[in-house]
DNA sequence: TAAAAAGATTGACAATAGTCAATAAATCAT
DNA sequence: ATGATTTATTGACTATTGTCAATCTTTTTA
């Protein structure tokens, strides 16, 4: 198994050899280059992304072309575009590496072996999600309760390595605001 | 069992006699008053309540009294104040029922004992999960791409129930605008 | 049912953030 | 390395939304 997978897992679950292999075989490397799109807006998400080195970017775009970054998903963390993943519905969002990166990518129907299969999959997925889901409702908060300098604060605080590692374009529309915007806020702050 | 907690559970689960007994004993029936306060910001929130009659109310106040709501539980639903009663740490929000309402109270520990002790009970949470998770995505979505008109034009589509049984003020702190915004949307459109 | 409290509306103004456009800086690809 | 492309910054202006205050309406409760 893929080590850092392996250090995803880490003591949430000891896996027997068998299954272990078992998780290894359902995991497939894919590489990606800088910008590349790996879920098209309008079809099905078909797939869980485990990323081993680089980015994904979860985003959206409107008919005017603008974009907003609905998640990103950085080294040691899954995701995908969830809501067409489980409900199986072309998807609103689309998925680019905006850094040339390592997956592992986990299909629907493997992700489904493994919750049936192996014993604390689900109940570890299921801590994942809740998780996940935590970190969302963290995020609506501070959309309802906070204006765009603190917003950005937080994000400072929380995860700097978005702010360091991404252009300001999709730092920007992650945030929920104009790329001028956030230019000025830097400046100012 | 509670009829409104055997159609919630509906074919999504069957259980035994047995097993419908232990979920009737780790349910208790809680009746509150309009407006009461279930858990206090600051407290821990140790409880998943299952909406029978009534409405429950996530929110958040700041240092100026301002508040903001963050979910909103209405009948046949289950919810709380989800990152503390998971990470158990003091609740950022407070919970309250904005109409006298009939709640079923699950505490954390039994919750825990339904998940490990009813074969399905773990699959049935995690799907439910997946959809409440779903649904803040959805959330963050209409905070980041859409202004106030278009997010109460969704809300308007989507959760009609919210801005017919709810005061303005929630309706409005919920959509993350003052009240006069909303009450401008209201008049223009 | 009447008084009191809470909620909703409207106006005037202020503040925040968005848009468009021009320029500067950084990054990429040959 | 250097020209080309993308990204970032800044200015001027506009639009949206928030705040404060006054008034009107509805709801609650004594």
């Amino acid at each position: 198994m893929h080590p850092a997978l392996k250090q995803h897992i880490g003591d949430k679950l000891t896996l027997s050899p068998e299954h272990e292999l078992l998780v290894d075989n359902c995991f497939k490397t894919r590489l990606t280059k800088r910008n590349e799109i790996l879920v098209e807006k309008g079809s099905i998400a078909r797939h869980l992304y485990f990323v081993v080195k680089g980015c994904l970017r979860v985003f959206l775009t409107d008919d005017d072309g603008n974009e907003s970054t609905r998640f990103l998903i950085f080294e040691g963390r899954m995701g995908t575009a969830f809501p067409s993943f489980i409900l199986k519905e072309p998807s609103v969002a689309s998925i680019q590496s905006p850094e040339p990166s390592e997956l592992l990518v986990l299909s629907y129907a493997d992700r489904d072996l493994l919750l049936n299969e192996i014993p604390g999959f689900e109940t570890m997925y299921r801590l994942g999600l809740e998780l996940d889901y935590i970190a969302s409702i963290q995020r609506i908060e501070s959309l309802i309760t906070m204006d765009s300098k603190a917003r950005y604060n937080i994000l400072m605080q929380t995860q700097p390595e978005i702010i360091k590692r991404l252009p300001n374009k999709i730092v920007a529309d992650y945030l929920g605001i104009s790329q001028e915007t956030l230019s000025r806020l830097k400046s100012k702050k």
